[in-house]
DNA sequence: CATGGGATGTTATACTATAACATTATTCTT
DNA sequence: AAGAATAATGTTATAGTATAACATCCCATG
């Protein structure tokens, strides 16, 4: 049986959300350490507010927060950040919704596809290598050189299913 | 065997375009028709627009296009034709391009999967039955009920690496 | 303590998309 | 053919997403 391939699965209501953001914060800090970027308050606090829920975050949100605390901020403060947090990959962005979730397992390079219930809102992020391998193939067959993908599935989480069973919706 | 899962290849560059633009109109005449929704003279125009090539086309290019022959247009007009073009199946949106393509196979409602050449631009389009059911399956283990997906490949398509072969790029 | 590069601030603007309401065109009913 | 109903398009305004270009600040290092 090879590695679960869920790197950042639908949480259960109940969980300790404070330990996801103390984790994600953590391994960031590692991380910029390893390779020598500078993780600043201004990239910190950008990171804690794409992690305070499971939800994907737009930009302008992250924008409104900054500028409520801190008074300065215009799109490029938030974007920049952004962009720097998806270099580093602790950040992705989902292409389909224009906002943005933290990295369920940043360090490891890797592909990633996206589960996106449309009720809750909430994503969950797989890192699955049939899914990769497969892909691959099916582009190799027709002399595609594949050098990335976006992989977003819509739908419904287990726990929204179950919550609804019975309704008419 | 089964069927040929690619619905829109990467054609050669010296096929005779015309010939798509001509079988793409056809289609759209005949379901448009099949359906009882009218095929106007400017959903006509707009999708003419988006099959001029085979690289997905900006919304606000299909508007400056209308501007230059019809006079009045505005973006409602150009987002309102794409919707309804969407609709029928006959336009997709590439979500990471923020973009649009004809669709290669409309008529038959199917799940799409395109790669997408940083080259060249342009756009293939598949329908792969087993990218699907691996993909519905991961989705069913997590419990995730599965109503969309977004698959959009990018790399280099065969034409465009043969062009650069031996080029430092 | 200079200085050089990286990070952030600032201003302006480009690009993508929708809301809301007015008008026109087509089809349907009678 | 007249009028009613519906669909399509026009029009104005605005919301939402993102980047360019240049100024300033900060801080690691020599």
């Amino acid at each position: 049986m090879h590695k679960n391939s869920v790197i950042r699965p639908f949480k259960a209501a109940s969980h300790r959300h404070q330990d996801c953001l103390d984790a994600a914060m953590e391994m960031a800090r590692r991380l910029c350490d390893a390779s020598g970027q500078r993780f600043t308050r201004l990239r910190q606090r950008v990171l804690e507010l794409v992690w305070r829920s499971h939800e994907p975050v737009k930009a302008y949100d992250i924008l409104d927060e900054l500028r409520d605390e801190h008074g300065a901020a215009a799109p490029p403060t938030v974007y920049r950040v952004l962009d720097f947090l998806r270099a580093q990959g602790l950040v992705h962005k989902i292409e389909s919704l224009n906002a943005y979730v933290g990295c369920g397992d940043p360090g490891d390079s890797h592909s990633s596809q996206f589960l996106i219930c449309r009720d809750c809102a909430r994503v969950a992020e797989m890192d699955d290598p049939e899914l990769c391998a497969l892909l691959q193939k099916k582009a190799v067959a027709l002399g595609f050189e594949m050098d990335g993908q976006i992989i977003e599935v819509n739908g419904r989480c287990l726990e929204c299913r179950q919550q609804r069973k019975g309704e008419t919706q």
